[in-house]
DNA sequence: CGTTTCCAAGGAAACGTTTCCAGAGCTCTC
DNA sequence: GAGAGCTCTGGAAACGTTTCCTTGGAAACG
C-alpha cells in the first residue's frame, strides 16, 4: 500500500466544528473540552471526546496560537554553533528537557560560526514566531540578535557575552579557569608554553586567552596560535611548534577539537608523556587514553538549564534588567597537565 | 533598561494591514510582495517593502500556513534516542542541514527509548502540523507511528526496522557488519567469544546479535549479555566476564557505550592489549587509544541524508510503496580487533 | 470611436481556533 | 412567587494571512 500524503489521511481535515456536529454539540463546548477547561458538563465532555476519538481529531496548534489571547507558539529556538559538538548537544539536550517540562518545544538550527546563517535562523525563528531565542552568538553585537530585541522576542546568549543592551547571558568562568590551570603548570616549573586557541572573532577565545596571559604574558617563550577550528589545523600547529629549535615543554589549548588535534601530534612524535597538555572544555575518553587529558571541565547541561530558566522568567513576565549568570569550571586532574618541566626533574 | 516583553516589542503587532495602510496599498498587494508573486508594479513593490521596513513588520509564519492552499508548515520533526549521544546528534545535523536547503526546519526530541516519551512527542509534532515526521522507533509497530500513519503524515524510520505497512525505512547492514567482524575473530583463533549488547526490543540490537550468532553460535563457550545500555553496565559486566573462571580472549559489542565499558574495564584489568575488542558504531578518539579501537562504522550523516530524502519525496506527492534503503558498515583496523587468541600466538 | 482583452490592484471570504457575550435553565432568597 | 444570581451552553467575532473574484483602467483591435 502506498503511504498516503497528508489531504489522504483518515483524520487529517478533520476539524472542532465536525467534533461538534458529530457530538451535537457547539463549537465553543468542543473547545473548552479539548482546553480542559471547567465547567462542562461531564456527559457531554465524554460525547466530544468519544466524537474526536472516533473521528481521528487532532488539535491543530497553529490555528490555537493564532488564535489565543497571548499569541504564545510554546515553542523556543535554539541557535548552536554545531549540533555534532558534543557541547552544543549537551547544550541542546538540556534545554529540550527543561522545554519539555513545560510543554514546551525547541527548534533548533546550527549557524558554524557563520554570522549570515545566523542571521537566517533568527529571521526564520522569529517568522515562526518562537516565544522566545537561546543563542550561542557568533559576535559581539550581532545585527541578527539586535533584530529579535527589537521585535521584542525574548533573548538569551549563552556560552558568550553580547553588547547588546538588555540582553541575558549564561557564560563560564572562562578566564579563572584558563588562568588557574597556567598557574598549575608554571608552579611545576613550565616556562616554555604555548597556547593555542580558537578565532578571535569567538568572545570565549578572548577571555581564555587572557585567563592564560595573567600567567604566562605573551612574549617569545610563549607563543600563541589563534584562528585553529579544527582537529587538523591544531595538530598541523602542534607539529610546527614541536619542530622549532625550542619547542614549547607544556601545551595550553582553548577548546576541544584543539586540544585533541594537539594530542595526536604528541602521540605522533611520541611526546605524550614528556609534554605536558591542559584543555579547555572535557571530552569523552579524555581519561582513557594514556595518559589521561587533564583539563578545564565546563558543564554544559548546566549552562543550559541556567539559560533556560533565564528564557522562562522573561516569558513568566520578568521585565528586571538584564542578568548575568557565570557557572563555574573545574580542573579534571588526568596525568597529561601533572607533567613536569624539563628542569624540575630529578 | 528592561528586556521587553513580546506585547512591547516595537515591530510586534505589525500585521500587513499596518503596512498596506503605511504604503497605500491593499492587503492583497502587501501579500503578493512579501511572497515576491509577479505581476505587482515595481515602484509599488518597493513602496510596500519600503513601509514593511520602517515599522519593523515580519511575516507571521503560523498564520500564513492555516490559510495557505496546502497547509505546509515547512517543518518536519525528528524522534531521536537521545540527542546527546553522537549517533543521534550526527543524524540530527545531517537532516537539519538537508531541510535547510529547502526552507525547511527541523522539531527535535529524544526519546529515551521510553515508548511513551516517544507517543508524547509524535502526539506534539502531528498537533504542530509537521509536514513529516523522520523516526528512531523504540519498538517495532508502535501505536504512536500507528496514530500517524492513520493521521497520514507522512513517516520514515531510521536506523530500525518497524512492523508498519507502508513506512519507509533507512537502515545500516548490521547484521552483515558484525558477522564480517566475528568471522575476522574467528580467522583469528578466537573460540571464546563474549557478545554484550543492547536492549532486545531493539531491533538494531537484534540484528547485531545475529549476525554474532551467524559465526559464532550461541553455546558455553560464547557469553551473550543483553540489556546493557549504558557506559558502567557494561563496565561491570565486562569485569564479571574476566573474572569467570574461563575469560573470553576476544569481546564483541553492539553499541557505542558499551564498546567504551568494555574497553574501560580492559583498561584498569590491564589487558587491552591482550583480550580482543570489537565494537559496532564508531566513536571520536577510538584512534588515540592504544591499542585503537577496531570498529564496525556506520555513516550516521549518510542514514540522515538518505531518511530525509525519502521524506523529501513523500511530501513532493510521491506515493509510490515503501522503501526501504540500506546503507553499508565498514570495518576499521585499529588494532584491538586484531589481537590474536592465545592459542594461535606464536 | 466602440468594443474586447488584458492586467494590476483591492475587497472580502476563508483557514481552525479561542473567547466574548448573551441566553437558557436552574436554585436561592426575601 | 418573583427577581437575582449562578452555571452551562452556543453563536459569532476575531486572530493574520492567502486567494478568489470583482473592478477599473489602459491597451489592442475592428
Amino acid at each position: 500500500m502506498a503511504q498516503g500524503r497528508r489531504q489522504t489521511g483518515a483524520g487529517r481535515g478533520v476539524t472542532m466544528r465536525d467534533v461538534a456536529d458529530r457530538a451535537g454539540v457547539g463549537l465553543a463546548t468542543v473547545s473548552r473540552v479539548v482546553n480542559g477547561v471547567s465547567g462542562v458538563a461531564p456527559e457531554l465532555a465524554e460525547k466530544v471526546r468519544e466524537a474526536a476519538r472516533d473521528l481521528g481529531y487532532r488539535h491543530d496548534a497553529t490555528a490555537s496560537s493564532l488564535r489565543r489571547a497571548d499569541r504564545r507558539t510554546d515553542t523556543v529556538a535554539l541557535v548552536l554553533e554545531d549540533v555534532a559538538n558534543p557541547f552544543s548537544s549537551a547544550l541542546q539536550r538540556a534545554i529540550t528537557d527543561a522545554a519539555a517540562e513545560r510543554g514546551i518545544m525547541v527548534l533548533s538550527g546550527s549557524s558554524d560560526e557563520n554570522p549570515s546563517r545566523e542571521r537566517d535562523l533568527v529571521e526564520t525563528f522569529t517568522a515562526r514566531r518562537a516565544d522566545g531565542l537561546i543563542v550561542v552568538p557568533t559576535g559581539r553585537a550581532d545585527d541578527a540578535l539586535r533584530a529579535a530585541r527589537i521585535f521584542g522576542t525574548p533573548l538569551v546568549a549563552v556560552d558568550r557575552m553580547v553588547d547588546l543592551e538588555g540582553v541575558d547571558t549564561v557564560t563560564v568562568d572562562n578566564r579563572e579557569g584558563t588562568a588557574a590551570a597556567a598557574a598549575r603548570l608554571h608552579a611545576a616549573g613550565h616556562r616554555r608554553v604555548a597556547y593555542f586557541g580558537d578565532q578571535p572573532t569567538i568572545w570565549t577565545a578572548d577571555e581564555r586567552l587572557a585567563g592564560f596571559s595573567d600567567i604566562f604574558p605573551v612574549g617569545p617563550a610563549t607563543p600563541v596560535r589563534r584562528g585553529l577550528s579544527s582537529v587538523q589545523a591544531a595538530e598541523h600547529a602542534a607539529h610546527e611548534a614541536l619542530a622549532s629549535p625550542e619547542p614549547p615543554t607544556a601545551f595550553v589549548s582553548g577548546q576541544n577539537l584543539i586540544t585533541i588535534g594537539i594530542r595526536r601530534a604528541l602521540q605522533e612524535a611520541g611526546l605524550e608523556h614528556r609534554i605536558a597538555l591542559v584543555g579547555f572544555d572535557d571530552f569523552p575518553l579524555a581519561d582513557l587514553l594514556t595518559p589521561g587529558v587533564s583539563v578545564i571541565a565546563q558543564d554544559p547541561a548546566r549552562l543550559g538549564l541556567e539559560a533556560a530558566r533565564l528564557l522562562f522568567a522573561r516569558l513568566d513576565g520578568d521585565e528586571g534588567p538584564a542578568r548575568h549568570c557565570v557557572v563555574p569550571t573545574r580542573y579534571i586532574a588526568r596525568g597529561s597537565g601533572e607533567i613536569p618541566a624539563p628542569s624540575a626533574r630529578p
